[in-house]
DNA sequence: CAGTTCACGATTGTTAACAATCTATGTCAA
DNA sequence: TTGACATAGATTGTTAACAATCGTGAACTG
């Protein structure tokens, strides 16, 4: 999610194993389920890599996202006055915060987490979790095709969403949302390709 | 999917292991993910059990599929032209065959599947996913909540939903599916539960 | 007789050794 | 020099024994 691990890199059980401190089962055990969720791949025999979505896989996130979030957002706008907003105020507020300081990290995370808590705020187990599972592929498309520093989520577009689910205005919030799924999608670039990472460095770097 | 498990129903590690002739890895492995699915649920050092959704689970999962589904066939009916809808035609036949012989598992089973299907049509594989997961979320509610024989799903809705998508009706199909999922709804009884059964049978019926 | 405690059996969770498979290196021949 | 082949090392997949945990039932006490 924070696109510290890059597409390809190679997760070894051993490796793992003794960079958290845990035994092989609980290893495999998560790279088992972050593969149920398309977030690695298991190659029999041959190990776990992190996915590599190439173009097609791109276009159908994105496709996936513009079939359920604009409903989404309608939906939250339509009945914005019995819904719980604060868990968005308050996330708003940790981005703005995140974009002062510049942890670019930290930016690109809360980014992706936004779309997520609108999700959660429908107060819909299902509908969170496939929002979930779609704004984490999002994260490894924009590090695998997004151009370096433009990208992520253009500053105050997250803002005017919410804004515009607070003052009920569904179609409002429709077209924000859509317009703002766009800019990132246009955001990227489909031809060039980063290359894999060797996987010390980056997982070391996490401790 | 079929209804043979009812909620609630324990699977035993050990029992599995003996009914399919597996190690206990492939068991294990099986019910990790059957649980990252929601469809069973893993009590620590108690055991698996087939989930049993309460009332406020079966509305959103209705609730989701109503975000979901209409968008999705509305899709389909706009770019009928260039879809291929031979599975979709194909399954309707299997669906008729199967209600001609009277055959409750098969047309249980198929009933979800036509769901599934309209999910695969349009090619992209996250949107699948998402779809199998729901559908497969209603089998376990009808199961649990559903009238005994009138519900599944009334005949020939599915025929006409399909003959709206390939007449490119988008506003025909995306009205037939809303009215279409309201009747499945509707054919529950939300407050009958039918009580959890012993698995040896059921599982051993299945061989 | 009711309630609590303890111990036993059964079931799940974990570990470590073993087997199978793949990658890579080095050798040999064309 | 290049290609194929074989062997060695490393990595993953599997199995079986062991440890931990939980439910149950009996015994005991008030």
């Amino acid at each position: 999610m924070e696109q510290r691990l890059a597409p390809n890199t190679k997760l070894s059980e051993a490796r793992l194993c003794e960079t958290f401190g845990v035994g092989r089962m609980r290893v495999r055990r998560a790279l088992l389920l972050l593969s149920s969720q398309g977030i690695i791949e298991l190659q029999s025999n041959r190990g776990a890599y992190v996915a590599c979505p190439d173009k097609s896989e791109a276009n159908d996130v994105f496709a996936a996202r513009m079939l359920i979030e604009p409903p989404l957002v309608r939906q939250l706008a339509q009945n914005s006055g019995d819904i719980d907003l604060t868990l968005l105020i308050d996330h708003i507020a940790l981005e703005d915060a995140a974009r002062q300081k510049k942890e670019r990290t930290e930016i690109i995370r809360l980014s992706g987490e936004f779309h997520t808590k609108l999700a959660q705020a429908t107060g819909n187990k299902f509908i969170f979790r496939m929002m979930r599972e779609l704004v984490t592929r999002t994260s490894l498309i924009v590090g695998l095709f997004g151009s370096s520093e433009k990208a992520s989520c253009p500053d105050d577009e997250h803002s005017n969403i919410l804004h515009a689910i607070q003052s009920q205005s569904p179609e409002m919030a429709e077209q924000l949302l859509v317009s703002h799924l766009n800019h990132i999608q246009s955001g990227l670039d489909m031809e060039s390709r980063q290359e894999p990472q060797d996987d010390l460095a980056a997982i070391l770097g996490s401790d």
